[in-house]
DNA sequence: GCGCTTACTAAGCGCTTGCTTACCTTGCAT
DNA sequence: ATGCAAGGTAAGCAAGCGCTTAGTAAGCGC
């Protein structure tokens, strides 16, 4: 049943957005936060790299916090459905394990980029937007606690497997540096196999 | 000789600012640069919180940057000096992995709003600037990296371990809640124990 | 008592920020 | 042909930023 669409690394990120300007904004966005930061990017920064004006950015975004939160929540849905996918008819334990961990970590090493906007500016997100973006995030650390639960006796220690494992693959984004770091298909086979020797307690 | 000064997890951090104003200054920033990060915060908000004016910032630090970098440096120096110190004496290598470990993981729990300056901000900090904290980062990796030595043949396989286990330590300051989160001794020694099942390959 | 240094404040300067306004095209249904 | 919505720009506004200036008050050596 996997014949016509394979999991193909991150190839359809942006796709739920219409091909065009706001496309090309959201991209440009979540390359300059992932760059310099939420607050130190500035909308002329955004503009200048589309090629707009100032103002043509309001055209499609009623601000740029608004910005923020449709670049987290396209971020945060990829990882999770990714995740998910991942683990579509694989039903040992320990191959799920594997599973979720390689491609937790190819995705952020893929999308570093994006993946440091997520993981590092959830405090620049407005209240409300931050909700949204709380509530699957939540579905994440489930999915993968579930995952992680067959190999644990006491929730605590569950816990904080679980906590320790996703710790490695969101890190990647901190560190990661596309020339210098290694292939991310290679550290995520590498990370899946640290995390396997991690859970044998 | 260990009579009169225990490690006494993360005392002396600001001992080597004068009491007083440059002191109260530097834990007021460190704290408002962990909670906002450093562009969100202002030299107001950092004033505010020592009771005062917002020009008087300026009698003690000559700019706000010089404020990140003075932090930056205080928490960078401490973590590589409480994980020496915690090595002093061990010579067995699992206990050394066990000593470093759990240092550091401690270091970034009870330290969590310093620490998510110290390694979230480097791009923050002016090139100058950078380059000294930058030294001192490369030192710690170092000292990491000869713990881990003895228990690798390849240099490669030491290089992604290395960074996985300080990833563990390091991302703590991401996700630690003073009271939500185990107590931090409680998580430097789970995690100590964490890491010796991840090196053993 | 005097002069000088140190620590601080009130006021505000120059600049940048996110965002708005007024206007100008272009494409297209009627 | 024409009206009009959609997508863009030039100019600029109000607010907030880091930081400076001018002045005050207290402490101290002599």
């Amino acid at each position: 049943m996997k014949i016509s669409s394979e999991p193909s690394v991150g190839g359809e990120l942006w796709e739920m957005l219409p091909v065009g300007p706001r496309r090309a904004l959201a991209q440009a966005a979540a390359s300059e936060f992932g760059k310099r930061g939420y607050h130190a990017t500035t909308t002329r920064h955004i503009a200048e790299h589309v090629g707009m004006s100032p103002a043509g950015l309001y055209v499609h975004y009623a601000s740029k916090a608004e910005l923020l939160f449709t670049i987290s929540r396209i971020g945060h849905e990829s990882v999770l459905s990714e995740s998910s996918a991942a683990l579509e008819g694989i039903s040992s334990p320990d191959e799920r394990v594997h599973a979720l961990v390689r491609s937790f970590t190819i995705w952020h090493a893929v999308n570093h980029n994006l993946a440091r906007v997520i993981q590092y500016e959830l405090r620049s997100l407005e209240p409300k937007h931050y909700q949204v973006i709380a509530a699957i995030r939540r579905s994440t650390e489930a999915l993968a606690a579930e995952v992680f639960r067959p190999l644990f006796r006491d929730a605590e220690s569950l816990s904080m497997h679980t906590v320790a494992i996703l710790s490695l693959g969101i890190d990647v984004a901190r560190w990661y540096v596309p020339g210098r770091s290694p292939d991310p298909i290679v550290l995520g086979e590498a990370y899946a196999k640290l995390a396997r020797n991690l859970l044998r307690a």
